[in-house]
DNA sequence: TTTAGCACTCCATTAACACGAGTGCCAGCG
DNA sequence: CGCTGGCACTCGTGTTAATGGAGTGCTAAA
């Protein structure tokens, strides 16, 4: 166990100040209530006189640990408290047993990946009390594993191609000139071929590369195939997207029973694109990532806790999945609980089983 | 105009009290407090004293057309009042020019349906400020075009069927032996052959009947086929489903800042059976629709209105759109406001343009 | 270094009160 | 007979003041 935490530069921390932070935001979390020197003394085991917490306090305060909302008021974390407290105080409870089935039954292997995205948000959501959040699987980073075209009317073709998990996209293109099913069928069998099994950023980046150098290699017929590739694999295909489920969870917390705050974060959920970067962030670092209140970086988010983790296909990243709360959340249980949903899902997201088209 | 108007059984209101129930209801929505006999007298032109307008007052309360929330407090019109109001008092307010052009220009005809439903409904919200919902066009009325098969591993196939408003539908089925690509371009080119062109609902029937009829005059290869399109169409293939946006805009209602309310009115949202039980409802009816507070039913819309209208296709009537907002709402705009964007959606979901596959 | 004691601060709750808006009723007027 | 002015009454709102309690900071003693 750490016996001493240097916060800032210079000021340091012995253990017995650190325990009581502990139990402090421990007393926080169950309780909402500012705690005070009294409570503070009978819950930690030390043996202290209210007095002699109080001294403590006044240092954690000045530390910028806990915060009094007014003068005759307990102490509460502030941000970098709980930051501190995440970090190194935490002592996190294995998940409970019922939990952990209910994960497993929810998140056996399906057909549709799609429909998984949303189970394990409801999951999410549902068994933390909070809102549940899952990205779709990045499409970029996923395997094209088969493309199919099919002629609407005119130059308007229908694209419909399947990823890694089993997923199935489709998008209408307009091509330059009219073709026919037959030809068609043979562009979707020449893409095939040459593209299948890598990645849409692979794709993407061959696509380019084969228009450039190989136009004089290739017959007119595969110039059309991987002109319509391109337009079908066009960066802004679609956006990143996220499941959401439970944000009215959200509305009995008292720390954002405030309708101005509410609303904010509501309507940050519906434009989506602050959430997805910030997501985003998420993804990059491997494992668990939490945000604390204003640490995101978002005001609608000022009040709110985030704690993701990213989910892996084969062991590779591409999505971020997580639980939003107030900062007043139960990290012990909530951290592992995230964990282990995530490495379930992309377990079973994984096509393991699924042999090639 | 209407002189005289029966309530109930017998009791019979005349012109003025007619009258003033309109500029009471009128000045309500506009003020959103509790108008009191001075103020109607001064709004209405009908040189009554405060006095005389409290009489009348006393019978509309009698009549249950208006409350008082308390002895001193001015009246507040009742869902009867409203409702009354909204059947015969209202006098509609043409579409101002600005939303009809922002209208117009939103829903010009695109390629991707389910992109100008998410439009409208955005468009529903922008305008009005309030909660826009359009429901997805009901698959079993829509009209197939085309059906696709692609083999995925061991017996799963990938059903892909593009129906009238150009939208496309994919689902896996699990078939009981494992097909061959050919086998399944012959099965799909068979069903295309026999099944394009009716709806859903009609294919499903056609179905189920050649199952029991047919069953001799058929080779093995159509029945594979016709068994395949069984589990294609299965009758619980997708629930119904609506867009919904805005709904944040509710929560600047002061009306539904009750933080009990907003909460069941957003679980409800989020749940969306009973919702769509709700729309379901007003798609029977032709034209505008109006469910006033408590008179939906449903306990989460008790100080809610809807203000819908059913969109068409081809002339068949294929989904619903609205509007949802406190009770207390300017439905001389919004009634009109919603039939048009009713009309517009319905002409660009028309495939006027589009030749068959 | 810890502790007990004490004065102090601040919030929350309650009560009392005045104010204003609006009503209901009644008596008088046209 | 319907309309009106007047008047007493009711009720919600906002202000002020008083009270109690929880918790602090500080100081002096152990």
């Amino acid at each position: 166990m750490v016996a001493e935490v240097s916060v800032g530069n210079t000021q340091v921390l012995n253990e017995r100040s650190l325990q009581l932070l502990k139990t402090l935001v421990e007393r926080y979390i169950s309780d909402g209530q500012p705690v005070g020197s009294r409570a503070l003394a009978k819950d930690s085991d030390l043996n202290l006189s209210p007095a002699t917490i109080r001294n403590v306090m006044a240092d954690l305060e000045d530390l910028g640990l806990v915060h009094s909302p007014h003068t005759s008021a307990g102490r509460v974390p502030t941000v970098s408290g709980y930051r501190l407290f995440v970090d190194t105080l935490l002592t996190v409870k294995p998940l409970e047993s019922k939990d952990l089935t209910r994960l497993h039954q929810g998140l056996s292997v399906s057909d549709d990946s799609n429909d998984m995205i949303g189970v394990a948000s409801r999951l999410l959501s549902e068994l933390t009390q909070m809102a549940g959040v899952v990205t779709l699987p990045k499409r970029e980073l996923v395997c094209l594993r088969h493309i199919e075209f099919l002629p609407l009317s005119h130059t308007r073709v229908l694209v419909i191609f399947v990823t890694n998990e089993q997923e199935v996209h489709n998008k209408i293109i307009h091509t330059s000139k009219v073709f026919s099913s037959a030809e068609l069928q043979q562009a979707a069998n020449y893409l095939n071929s040459i593209y299948s099994g890598r990645s849409l950023n692979a794709v993407r980046k061959a696509v380019l590369k084969d228009l450039q150098d190989d136009q004089e290699r290739m017959n007119q017929g595969m110039l059309d195939a991987v002109k319509m590739a391109q337009l079908a694999f066009d960066r802004d295909n679609k956006k990143d997207d996220y499941v959401l489920t439970g944000e009215t969870n959200l509305m009995g917390f008292s720390e954002l029973s405030d309708m101005e705050r509410l609303k904010g974060l509501f309507e940050a959920f519906s434009q989506k694109q602050g959430v997805i970067h910030l997501l985003d962030q998420c993804m990059k670092a491997e494992g668990v990532q939490i945000f604390i209140g204003e640490e995101s970086g978002y005001r609608a988010f000022d009040h709110c806790s985030l704690v993701t983790s990213s989910y892996s296909v084969s062991d590779e990243v591409v999505g971020v999945l997580g639980v939003i709360g107030p900062t007043r959340m139960a990290y012990e249980k909530i951290i592992p609980f995230v964990d282990v949903t995530a490495k379930l899902l992309g377990a079973a997201l994984n096509p393991k089983s699924t042999t090639p088209l």
